[in-house]
DNA sequence: ACCTGAACACCGTTCAAGT
DNA sequence: ACCTGAACACCGTTCAAGT
């Protein structure tokens, strides 16, 4: 036994995280096992199922005692990697590592609170990402001032702030 | 003259209502124009670039009077073509069509407020257009239940009146 | 069970050249 | 200004064959 599904799927998270989603190719995944492209089908189906399994890895960690904590471990845990929150906001309708946190969090603020935080969540980790990349890149007209991860944060924080206020006021 | 910019754009809308994103090549773009694959290159410097111009023509029309109608109208126009809420939600850091309806947005509820709002409707359409997609393809475990479009609607609007309601409550 | 090697039908992009 | 033709360095996936 040379290579197992798990060593894949953690070739295929290095892949993205070094070279971003667009890069992360079958072949690249491949040559980082040393191995050649059509090995990985002994593995994996297709490059979707290999993309859902990544997807399930990267939330895998996400815990948190209230529903603001829940999201914002996952918003983290989107940011952590490169192309992360892309990668689960894609491939959630099927795996439902999410849907366990989706669950969790309607057990905290009903169903329609929970999908509210979870979609927000996704939305805003997403725009962080391309907004991050846009400043990695230095193309952003008129904001050449410092990092922006923080302030990004403050605005997530808030918005949480009034989801969880509209769930208190039905 | 023989192709506009504008025809690109048309052409390249076509192709992704017809053929999905996945497949919503320069290649098959040119195909659709009946010309040769490096005569886009004339009109467009990159694929990404067409990708922008495609955004901002899917968004062209929203409009509404207040901003629950603003989002529903943002909503429905992703939704109206093919992986409509994927292009324009990857696009949306740099064109600006969006920062349009972001802004008239935070004239109603507050910059916060307007960042939610756009964030969840991102999320929330992008969620609409994987979960249709699946139901096309007969792939969901346990709902089977006729066209899911009504009910994702119905939960969309709900999320806007949490969104709403605490943007109220501060 | 896990992998190689070769092939198939594709990609985005560049560039000289045509009209 | 708008396009062709040819090329370059890539893709995902299949399949027979090896160990």
């Amino acid at each position: 036994m040379r290579n197992t599904l798990a060593d894949v799927v953690d070739a295929a998270l290095r892949v993205l995280d070094a070279h971003g989603l667009e890069f992360c190719s079958m072949r690249r995944v491949a040559a980082a096992l040393e191995v050649q492209p059509s090995a990985l089908y002994h593995h994996v189906p297709n490059k979707q199922t290999l993309l859902a399994l990544m997807a399930d890895e990267i939330v895998r960690h996400v815990s948190g005692g209230d529903a603001a904590m829940l999201c914002r471990s996952l918003r983290l845990a989107m940011l952590m990697i490169r192309d992360g929150a892309d990668v689960v906001a894609t491939a959630s309708a099927f795996r439902l590592g999410v849907s366990d946190v989706e669950a969790r969090l309607a057990e905290m603020v009903g169903a329609d609170g929970a999908r509210t935080l979870l979609l927000y969540t996704f939305g805003h980790a997403q725009a962080t990402q391309t907004q991050m990349q846009a400043h990695a890149i230095g193309a952003l007209p008129g904001s050449e001032r410092g990092d922006p991860a923080g302030e990004l944060t403050k605005g997530f924080d808030r918005g949480i702030a009034i989801i969880l206020a509209g769930v208190g006021a039905v």
